[in-house]
Order: C-alpha cells, then sequence, then structure tokens
DNA sequence: ATTATTTACTTAGCCTGCTAACTAATGCTA
DNA sequence: TAGCATTAGTTAGCAGGCTAAGTAAATAAT
C-alpha cells in the first residue's frame, strides 16, 4: 500500500478496501466533531445534502443527491424527523412523493454544523494538493462508471 | 464532482461520501464476479488476504490486513469455518490466540476465487493509468493519517 | 509469588448500507 | 375509459462495519 510501490505491481483489490476504510475513518472523524449535536453520520450527511439542494426537495432527489437507495433514506428521515429538524410534507401536484423542508430548529442546527465541519474538512485534506483532489474525485468517477458496468453486465438476468 | 471544476471551490465532504459509494459498487462487482462460489464480500475479502499472509496466521494479524476490527472478522471467519473453508487452531505456545489454515476444500476454492477475480480487476482499473492509481493509492494513505490524526485529537477522553 | 495490566478472542447489540416485496399515485396504451 | 406499467415511498430483514463488555491466557510490576 506503501506509494513507493508502483501500483500495477500490487494490483489488487486492495485498494477497493482501503477506500472504504478511509471513508469510515473520515466520517467518523466528522461525527465526532459534531457530537455536541448528537447527529449520526448518516444524519448530519442527510442535513449537509438536503442544505445544498433546491427548497423542498422531495426524498428521491435527496436519495439520489446522498447515492444512496431509498429504504435507506427512509430511516435516516424519519430519525430527523423525530429529532424535529425536518418535516415531509406530501406533494400536492404528486401526491406520492413527499417534499421535505427543514424545521425552525433544523436551520439552526445547520449553522452549527457548518461551523463545526469547517475546521474538520481542511485537517482531512491536509498534504493534498489541489491537482491531487482533483486527480482523486477524478478516478473515482472513473471507478464507479467502470464498476457500474461491471455490475449490469454480471447481472445479466433481471 | 466533475474533474472540470477544481475541487478546491467544492471542497466539502462529498469526496468521502463518493469513496464509500464507490467501495460499495466494486465490491458489489466482484461478489457477482464469483457469485458461483456462494461467497460474500466479506468472505471472499478475507479469503484473499489470508491466502497473502504466511501460513497459520493468527486472527488478529488477518484483522490488521484486512483493517477492520476483530469483532467484524470473528464473524466472518465463523461463517468460513461453517462453509469448510478455514479451520481455527489454538496455538500451543500462545493459547489466546487461534491460528488460521485453509482446509482442502478451501485451497481449491482459491484457486477459483483467483480466475474469477483476474478479470474484473482489470476492468474495475480500465482507463485508470498507473499514476493515477499510485496517486489516488498516495492520496488514501494521507487521508488515512489525517482521519486518525483527528479522531485522536477529538477524543480526547480515553 | 501474587497481583495488575495487557492481549486475543468472543458475544451482544447498534448503525447504515442493501434487496425484496408491498401500497398508492401517476402515466401510458389499447 | 379500462387496464397495465412505472414511480415514490414504506416495511422487513440481511450484511458487515463498529463499540462495549466479558473470558482466558500471557506479561509486567510490586
Amino acid at each position: 500500500m506503501s506509494s513507493t510501490i508502483p501500483f500495477h505491481e500490487t494490483l489488487d483489490l486492495t485498494l477497493c478496501g482501503n477506500m472504504g476504510r478511509v471513508h469510515r475513518l473520515c466520517r467518523e472523524a466528522v461525527t465526532l466533531a459534531v457530537e455536541p449535536l448528537g447527529l449520526t453520520q448518516s444524519r448530519w450527511t442527510a442535513m449537509i445534502h438536503l442544505h445544498h439542494l433546491p427548497l423542498g426537495a422531495t426524498q428521491q432527489a435527496l436519495a439520489t443527491s446522498l447515492g444512496i437507495e431509498m429504504p435507506s433514506l427512509t430511516r435516516t428521515i424519519k430519525q430527523l424527523e423525530l429529532q424535529n429538524l425536518v418535516i415531509r410534507q406530501v406533494d400536492e401536484h404528486d401526491k406520492r412523493s413527499k417534499k421535505l423542508y427543514f424545521t425552525d430548529e433544523g436551520i439552526k442546527l445547520l449553522e452549527h454544523l457548518k461551523e463545526l465541519t469547517s475546521d474538520i474538512k481542511q485537517r482531512l485534506y491536509a498534504g493534498l494538493s489541489t491537482e491531487q483532489l482533483d486527480g482523486m474525485a477524478h478516478s473515482l468517477v472513473q471507478m464507479e462508471e467502470n464498476a457500474r458496468r461491471c455490475i449490469v453486465s454480471l447481472s445479466g438476468d433481471k
């Protein structure tokens, strides 16, 4: 895994596992940083993504933004609603879907969230140049495409 | 998330989430590829890592290689033992630890595993240069260090 | 030598991803 | 218009990370 070993010599599935581990560590770090707010990883992530979407986004839109499936989101939203941070409101123009809104309390918490995460973001990306981060983002897009293609071709059942 | 946008302008926690999603997709692709063997993600991963360790590696050594905690591994090993692919054997020199060995059946399965994964590895990394893969591996190491440092400094309780 | 600490492993149970299967609303098609 | 397919959301339950707490063995300290 050392950067001094050319990667192709160790071309295996380790990189994949490393991504998972780094992901877990990063989200744990952020969760610790926002601990005073009493939010789990999936909840602060959903709050931030919802904040970046247009007002009244549907659950489907939020799930897409998060890159997760609907049932995963349903659970998280239910918890956020219980915490009185967001509300679900049936869309009158399409009664299947539900629009999401922050409560006043949710808006207040969001401000704290932004304060508490601004510092840790810098620290997580410390020592990495813009080029490295861009490169990583780009490689991830490529790998995601590759993986999706593999999955499609391997599940030729439907 | 597009590579045409300089990353620092979107410096947020999205990269972290993307790593998690790509990780899930890659492991799903591999799991589909090895489906005939009836192994879940954690099981084929453990088989491959154990294969790369010296004979009679302990569970602790395997957990470290996998980058997971012991309780996560305990469950997986139990399943592999039930499938009659590995056996656990108490180390006579240190009766706390257990050495892991493949069964004959496990060795046979490992060969199939290598065949079935050799192709998909190429496909997952398609379109990525050695430099890109090296860069990604290197960035991951840096981010892991960063995250661990954050976690240590944020949990100053012990 | 006895006691305290550390280490390897296990068990129990939480968190958050997932799929499968369901309901209800919408939209397409004949 | 009637019937079928699609879509948004839910529920139930699995997979695989995790921590906390417990046991037994090994090691350190007094």
